[in-house]
DNA sequence: GCCGTTTTCGGCCCGACTGTTTTCAGTCG
């Protein structure tokens, strides 16, 4: 079939949309606009920011409204922008205003006016390189006497250069799993000392959010002073930036930045609820809580009705600080404000799903050589069968890429299943009745029309198939989305792979109509799989929670290509909380019996 | 400009830190 569009636009990001509103936002600030004004702008950026899919897509859908902090006024821009790539009003807001000031808001340090003041002061115009003049002005000490500023604020702006270079050149943000392995090994060590009462990392590491910035731990303790000393003492510790009282900052030899924070018990709950975010979460907890006159902090709750009142309530733990707000404990997963505290609230939280519900993994790739589309595995049937073991697992499936197309004609490829099928069969009947069970899957490209790398005549050689994309991501929204709904058409399909294609940090999910894909495999009662791959980490937390609520069902893999990589099943599964995914929203917490049901549609 | 368990009008999160200042402005998380 051919496209009928003859100019594909390419789609604004999310991101740009964000800066656009940032710009806007600063433009008041220099102009002194309503301040609430400037704030609505800024958090419609962030939330833009946070969305997981395409605000041009969901805005062509009729759907921006839904995202916060979006209302008719920005939504008409928005439309505007979308429509002729441009929005008369943003662009009148900026007049007159230096663009290069602009440029200078992405340096760490700097808001609007500072960089509104510097680009007039130092006379950088539209067509220099802002960062190179900003530069050169602070090494010819020419900032230093500018009102406002001083020696230290120039040095300051020579270091936030510097950074900003550095950070361009590298990711700014780690997987998830390699900060949970470095915090892992620290909490463990901590753990060790005996001044230590509780120990929790913080920020969007505790919340399992796809990257993390620093790693930050708290802990509870009488004894701050002999946690640090202890602290310090970390074989890993590399550099020591920072050493306070009750804080401390090092880097580790591996060159990763570790915060610690300490604080007696009985304040460690608010400490703990305030750093573990996030930003979103706790504006409006805070904004709940002012309706009860109460005022939130690190510290504790203040309650207004009594100004005198000058120290805060403590809460020694977190539970005890959201019942006090008339709310129940919110797991950190749940904590972006897309609606837990009405759950807490109503006391209607869901009941999320656990590591240990997990009774199997179906999408693991083998050694067997079939020369396959894409990456073959690492181990054996056998190796992973015994993996799975270890994992306690009840069932998994072997699930390999499909024997690619070029050199091989049907035929072909319809042997090498069938070879394949005795091969799993004669392991099947060598091995004793009581071990894990397992299923003979394939995982098939979704070739660029829709049609499937796997002729159908194999299908009788397999249990069943995952299939997913694997090329020609940046097709159109209405292409790809019927490209996917025929692939999904097929017989035999019951896992949709890794939905949006998106590496983390390095491409992003494919653009489609994600409900009528989610409606179709509602009807056919096909899984969304969620990949707790840490590049993939897909379908995404956001989308899953919108699928959830269309009453999909779902199932989380590895996608392992060696059995060291089955180990991540704990990242899918915080996926799958940050969706608000209940056990029973998730097929492979079936017990075996009726899994199998389902996969061989029984 | 957004938004709704006091509200469709009248509110809008909180404190720390920093550097420049004599009481504060700007930025950040």
């Amino acid at each position: 079939m051919r496209s009928t569009n003859l100019v594909v636009l390419a789609c604004m990001t999310n991101k740009e949309v964000a800066v656009m509103l940032r710009e806007v936002a600063a433009a008041f600030v220099i102009k002194n606009e309503n301040r609430f004004r400037i704030i609505a702008y800024e958090r419609a950026a962030d939330s833009i920011e946070h969305q997981t899919q395409s605000v041009e897509e969901l805005w062509k859908e009729g759907k921006i409204k839904e995202i916060p902090g979006i209302g008719p006024n920005i939504a008409q821009h928005l439309g505007e922008l979308f429509t002729k790539g441009k929005v008369a009003h943003f662009e009148n807001e900026k007049k007159g205003l230096p663009k290069a000031m602009f440029s200078l808001l992405n340096l760490p340090g700097f808001g609007a006016k500072k960089a509104f003041k510097l680009t007039r002061e130092l006379n950088i115009k539209d067509s220099d390189d802002p960062f190179k003049k900003l530069k050169e002005a602070a090494q010819a000490n020419k900032i230093a006497s500018i009102e406002g500023f001083g020696e230290k604020s120039e040095q300051d702006i020579l270091t936030s250069l510097e950074s900003f270079q550095k950070k361009e050149a590298k990711l700014s943000r780690m997987l998830l799993p390699i900060a949970y392995d470095i915090a892992t090994r620290v909490i463990n060590y901590l753990k060790k000392s005996n001044s230590v009462i509780e120990i929790y990392p913080l920020g969007s590491l505790r919340r399992m959010v796809a990257t993390v910035g620093d790693i930050d731990i708290a802990i509870s303790s009488n004894q701050a002073e002999k946690v640090i000393e202890y602290f310090l003492k970390f074989p890993e510790v590399g550099k020591i930036i920072d050493k306070g009282k009750e804080t401390t900052s090092v880097v580790l030899k591996n060159g990763v930045q570790v915060d610690i924070m300490v604080q007696p018990e009985i304040a460690f709950g608010a400490l703990l609820q305030h750093f573990t975010g996030s930003k979103h979460h706790n504006i409006a907890l805070r904004e709940y809580a002012l309706k009860k006159d109460l005022s939130l902090s690190e510290h504790g709750i203040k309650d207004l009705k009594r100004a005198k009142e000058q120290k805060s309530k403590e809460f020694s733990n977190e539970e005890v600080f959201y019942n006090f707000l008339g709310l129940d404990w919110i797991p950190p997963e749940l904590r972006e404000d897309t609606g837990e505290i009405e759950a807490a609230q109503k006391h209607n939280l869901p009941n999320l799903v656990e590591l240990s519900d997990i009774k199997g993994d179906l999408h693991l790739h083998s050694n067997y050589d079939l020369k396959p589309s894409h990456d073959l595995g690492h181990n054996s049937f056998l190796e992973i069968l015994n993996k799975a073991t270890e994992l306690k697992y009840e069932y998994i499936a072997f699930s390999e890429h499909n024997p690619k197309q070029s050199g091989h004609n049907i035929s072909d490829i319809i042997d090498i299943i069938k070879r394949r099928k005795q091969t799993i069969d004669k392991i099947n009947y060598s091995l004793k009745s009581d071990r894990v069970h397992f299923f003979n899957m394939m995982e098939t490209d979704i070739l660029p029309n829709g049609y499937l790398a796997l002729p159908k005549q194999t299908f009788e050689y397999i249990d069943a198939t995952i299939i997913s994309i694997h090329s020609s991501f940046d097709q159109s929204s209405s292409d790809m989305t019927k490209r996917i709904l025929k692939a999904l058409s097929y017989s035999k399909v019951k896992i949709f792979g890794h939905p949006t294609g998106r590496l983390i940090e390095r491409r992003e999910g494919v653009n489609a109509n994600w409900f009528e894909i989610f409606n179709f495999c509602k009807a056919k009662n096909i899984a969304l799989e969620i990949n707790a791959n840490p590049n993939r980490l897909d379908l995404p937390d956001m989308l899953v929670r919108e699928a959830v609520k269309n009453g999909n069902k779902f199932v989380i893999d590895t996608d392992a290509h060696q059995i060291n990589e089955m180990n991540l099943m704990r990242f899918g599964v915080s996926v799958a909380r940050r969706g608000w995914l209940e056990k029973n929203d998730i097929l492979n917490t079936l017990p075996y019996s009726e899994f199998k049901k389902w996969l061989l549609n029984l």
